[in-house]
DNA sequence: GAGTCTTTGTGTCATTTTTACACTATTCAA
DNA sequence: TTGAATAGTGTAAAAATGACACAAAGACTC
């Protein structure tokens, strides 16, 4: 019944999960990948979840929500953080919870502790419905995300708050981009993070004069307007600056 | 021989525990409450400790850095704020902590996660000789602190990122400072932090402007030169402040 | 009580950064 | 050819920052 190999099953630690909050960003907003849990959860609160798991006892926090990651996306080495530890005690796993949380031995009563971490990923390198993982995961746009299940509402406000103040200090917004990108794009990616609308021709002043973006001297094609340049981030230049001690973007 | 009752022992959680980083201020520098394991530890690495506990499975994780915080100091409603989670796979306990592990029947061997926070005090709330709680905590400049049993140097220096980060978006600092403090000493304080001089002219100037210093009428006594006017910190205007979006002191 | 010690408290100017704001250029599609 | 859509660009006023030096106040000593 349980093929679980019971070597591994042995080595869950049934008190600490980790959730991730998997943003990408679809050229209009930001999003983030949710599971629907089915109507089978539903009775018992909303359908939509984190991605997330119990970790096992013999990896670290780190490679914890890399293989949760992996296990959803097939993605390696994509760009992670942690946002910090949640957990209230005795959080009473729902009924419709508790035949899977057998199955992996963990017990249905237990109190557990989730570490949330954030990832950032280019949106095309997963696209959950080409994809042969979990067909009920999908990107929903972070804004019209109203309520999650357990305490991943909070998780996830943590998450865009953690971002929001790192990508004023380090330029990780890039993690969410194609390779090649429009100023535009990187505009509007900024404008989705910190929620505010930021203008135009300041915005495009102060990215330039960080003179971390390499100029590609290759134009859009195909789009029904005058096309934009491409640019690229560079990652030599990033360094140099960070080395003469730079931590403020200033937005 | 175990005289915790067994209730009681049965609810603690073997598997999370929470540190804390306890920063308090001699008007000098910035400094951290540690605990002195004694020279049995020696043996086992630096006899120099954070404060830390496992949490019991009824309380939630702030209310166990609060615990924590109270059973070695008698202080509440003290200012915490989460740093992060800690843990690496099976981390073996020392043969000299072994002993104690076993009196609250945690598992000598097992996996410990950690989740640290930091908390901020006024130093003279806090005069471990005078104490009646443990004798062998004390206070240590952060600046000479180079090593911790555990991962707890990793946890200091995690902690300390953390506060420099927050004082340059929130007005923080005050609770390290009597309710009556001088202009100067806030900029020692804020030069601590930030590990960096700043001018004088020019701190003063900032914080002025922000308008959330009440100049009591009072000065400085028994100073052995120019007495220093005595300023308190103003909540109500902070609170105007932040309802304005304000986010950013410059620093 | 004169002199010394120590720290407080203050202003200006040059430079940089920020903010607010509008029109022309380029491509695609009809 | 025209219309629709977005790209790309400059300036001027206001605000913030950084660098810098000296007189004033009290305590202590002789």
């Amino acid at each position: 019944m349980h093929n679980i190999p019971k070597k591994i099953a042995s080595e869950l630690n049934p008190n600490v999960s980790v959730d991730c909050v998997i943003f990408g960003f679809d050229m209009e907003q930001l999003t983030v990948l949710v599971i629907d849990r089915g109507e089978i959860s539903a009775v018992n609160g909303p359908r939509l979840a984190l991605p997330g798991n119990l970790i096992y006892d013999n990896e670290n926090l780190d490679q914890a929500a890399s293989r949760v990651l992996d296990e959803l996306t097939g993605l390696k080495d994509i760009y992670l953080e942690q946002v910090g530890a949640f957990g209230d005690p005795f959080r009473i796993h729902k009924e419709s919870d508790r035949e899977w949380l057998k199955s992996i031995r963990a017990q249905p009563d237990a109190r557990v502790i989730t570490v949330a971490y954030f990832s950032l990923v280019k949106i095309s390198d997963y696209l959950p419905h080409a994809s042969s993982f979990a067909k009920n995961a999908g990107w929903a746009p972070v804004n019209e995300i109203s309520e999650l299940a357990f305490d991943h509402f909070e998780i996830l406000q943590a998450a865009k708050d953690k971002l929001k103040q790192k990508i004023k200090i380090q330029p990780i917004g890039f993690n969410l981009l194609p390779e090649k990108f429009t100023l535009s794009q990187l505009h509007r990616l900024y404008e989705s993070i910190l929620d505010k609308p930021l203008d135009k021709r300041n915005f495009r002043r102060k990215i330039q004069k960080l003179n971390i973006l390499s100029n590609l001297k290759e134009k859009q094609r195909g789009v029904p307007h005058k096309p934009s340049s491409l640019y690229q981030f560079n990652e030599e230049k990033y360094q140099e600056l960070t080395q003469m001690g730079f931590d403020n973007f200033g937005f």
